[in-house]
DNA sequence: AAGATATTGAACACTGTGTTCACTAATTAT
DNA sequence: ATAATTAGTGAACACAGTGTTCAATATCTT
């Protein structure tokens, strides 16, 4: 049961009902997906499944993992900022490297983001963007030297929160806008803020 | 199996199962949940429960729906804004009264945001935004007339999943934080935008 | 080539599902 | 109040998926 192995035939049977499984994802719900439909897509038999999981969640649990500790090794939020200043550039393409890996590994988050069964996934992603966010940015020279900590503990949330949920949106688009059309946007946000972003003002 | 009926014996089972339901959902996750657990937690037959829904995802969805239409009717965006001028007070207003209806129903909230198995609920409660904003939105006089489309699309998505993140945190910390002071710092996040408001400035 | 280990497929008990049916209880209408 | 109507009960049933076992077979490793 051990998650590593060198046999051949391990190997090929993970990986086999890995693949299968992802590709079931993206036709059938996760709730009514049975051992024996992965078993067949797999072309192995239902026993042998059990031979490697326990059941359909750790295997779900598997999969997870190995996605998102692909995904976070993206993210180095230290390299955007120097001595209390925010360096554009870093920032944009930072942001584009955020939606490239996304399309690169669309057939993971497509049946992560949009399959009806997945429990708590956005959530989980985003515990692993805050912790290495938390990690990262202790180290960070703050301008001033004091921050607020209400907003220090805030912002993290309110921005991974919508990053996530403007990659769902994009995949669920099938893509359809470039990446940095996208970024720039963003970054406008980040600048500018939601509100100026759209061109409004603020009355006194 | 109508949803309206004004029988007596109809009302306080389904009340029973609903409550039930949601008892259930704070300690155990939405996919071991067996009609037998809501039975018997609800204190009826087993195959009355069949009498009114088909299976516990319907049961779910009633659950759901009734969720979100309350939520929703709290949300009118159009009144924030007059004249392409965003205003202050009913902005900060209306961040503290969506903070005070997820305190108000917490029941419901904790059991959809962290029960592990309720599928695509953020999703879903994110769709419903969304639609009320676009169906208000286009009633509001933008300042110069004319507004950046793909800015126009990306900024409601970027929002609402931020704010829905907020919530769920909020709700997570068991409301630790006076929505008050939450409020404050999301309105600081609105004008000045995320950068600047945790003191970041930009190099040229 | 021999030994080790993974896969197979059939059988098994078990749990939950969703339906049916005759019976009883509660509600509504007269 | 009583009759007519409708809802809930509880036991039985077939069915589908689970997770395990076991001897036989296939495939890898050394």
């Amino acid at each position: 049961m051990g998650s590593e192995s060198t046999d051949l035939r391990v190997m090929k049977t993970r990986a086999a009902i890995q693949s299968a499984f992802l590709d079931l994802l993206q036709e059938k719900s996760f709730n009514v997906l049975t051992i024996k439909d992965i078993a067949s897509a797999a072309k192995i038999g239902r026993g042998t499944f059990y031979l490697h999981y326990v059941d359909k969640y750790e295997l779900l649990e598997m999969v997870i993992e190995k996605g998102l500790s692909e995904t976070i090794d993206h993210f180095h939020p230290h390299d955007y900022f120097l001595d209390g200043q925010a360096i554009p550039e870093r920032i944009t393409a930072f942001i584009q490297s955020i939606f490239r890996h996304f399309k690169k590994n669309a057939r993971f988050f497509k049946a992560m983001f949009f399959n009806e069964g997945i429990p708590m996934f956005r959530q989980r992603m985003q515990k692993r963007f805050l912790d290495k966010f938390q990690a990262e940015v202790r180290q960070l020279a703050f301008p001033n030297g004091s921050v607020d900590p209400l907003m220090l503990e805030i912002l993290p949330i309110f921005l991974s929160s919508a990053m996530i949920g403007l990659v769902s949106w994009w995949l669920e688009q099938h893509m359809r806008i470039p990446e940095e059309e996208v970024a720039q946007r963003i970054f406008l946000i980040f600048t500018r803020g939601p509100l100026r972003a759209l061109g409004f003002s603020f009355k006194a």
